[in-house]
DNA sequence: TCATTAATGTGTT
DNA sequence: AACACATTAATGA
C-alpha cells in the first residue's frame, strides 16, 4: 500500500459565512479595525514560513489552502469562498500548521490582528459563537469527507466532491449546474487523493453517462446527480 | 501567426 | 495507480 495516510488526503469545504447575521455596529467595528488589501491571482497569502497572527476575513474571490507533502506534491485541503474566515486556527490555539494559502484570482481580504479580533469578540459575543459554529461545521464536513475517503471508490469520491463543489460554486444552467471554477483535472486528484489519469478516464465515463459535461477547466454537472449528495 | 507550454486522452504494465 | 506517449487547447512572443 503505498498510499498516504488518509487524513493526508483530508478536503473539506466551509460554507459557513461567519459575518453574516451580524449588526451593523459589530460589522463597522470589523470594517474599521480590518485593513483591507487586495491579493492578486497567484499571491501566496500564507505559507509555513509566513504565519502572522492574523485572522483573515475573505471579501472576494477564492482561496485555495493546502499542503505540500514531503514528496513535494501538493494537497488541497479546501477551497474558501467569499465570506470566509481563514488563518483563524493560529489565531486561536498554539497549534502551527504547516498550509498554505494560495489566491485563485483577484482577491479582497480583511486582515485583523489577534488583539483586534480578541477586543471585538469580547464586545461582540455573537461573533465568538458564529466562529465556533463555523469550525464545528468545518469539523463536521471533514469527518464526512473522511468517511467518504476511506469507504468509496474514486467515482463515488469524485461525485461528492463535486456535488460540495456545485453546493457551494454552482451556477445553475438548465439542470446543469456549472462549477465557475478553473480546476484541472490534477486539482481535482490532489481533492480526493487520486490521479490525475484515473480522474481523467472517471470524468469520461460520468460524460458519456450524462452526469456531467465537461469542456477544458470546465465541468458541469447533473442537478439531480449533485443534489443527491446535498442531504438536509 | 507560430511556437511553446499546459491540459487532457488513452494504452500498457 | 504509475508511466509513457499522443492529441488538443491555451498562452504569449
Amino acid at each position: 500500500m503505498t498510499e498516504p495516510l488518509v487524513h493526508d488526503k483530508l478536503w473539506y469545504l466551509s460554507q459557513i459565512n461567519v459575518l453574516e447575521a451580524l449588526p451593523k455596529p459589530s460589522l463597522e467595528e470589523i470594517e474599521r479595525l480590518a485593513p483591507m488589501h487586495t491579493a492578486p491571482k497567484g499571491k501566496l497569502i500564507l505559507s509555513p514560513e509566513n504565519r502572522p497572527d492574523i485572522l483573515y476575513l475573505l471579501k472576494r474571490g477564492r482561496v485555495r489552502l493546502y499542503k505540500v507533502g514531503p514528496n513535494g506534491k501538493q494537497f488541497t485541503l479546501g477551497i474558501l469562498g467569499g465570506g470566509n474566515i481563514f488563518g483563524e486556527i493560529e489565531a486561536f490555539s498554539a497549534v502551527t500548521r504547516d498550509v498554505y494559502a494560495e489566491a485563485m484570482d483577484d482577491t479582497l481580504i480583511c486582515a485583523l490582528r489577534r488583539s483586534d479580533l480578541e477586543q471585538i469578540l469580547a464586545a461582540q459575543p455573537q461573533l465568538a459563537l458564529k466562529m465556533l459554529q463555523a469550525l464545528g461545521e468545518r469539523l463536521r464536513e471533514a469527518e464526512d469527507f473522511l468517511q467518504m475517503l476511506a469507504t468509496s471508490d474514486v467515482r463515488s469520491r469524485l461525485l461528492y466532491l463535486l456535488s460540495k463543489l456545485a453546493e457551494q460554486f454552482g451556477v445553475v444552467r438548465g439542470n446543469m449546474v456549472h462549477l465557475d471554477l478553473d480546476l484541472t483535472h490534477q486539482e481535482l486528484a490532489n481533492m480526493i487523493g487520486s490521479t490525475r489519469e484515473t480522474v481523467t478516464a472517471t470524468l469520461s465515463a460520468l460524460s458519456r453517462e450524462g452526469v456531467v459535461r465537461t469542456g477544458r477547466r470546465s465541468i458541469e454537472i447533473n442537478r439531480e446527480a449533485a443534489a443527491r449528495f446535498w442531504k438536509e
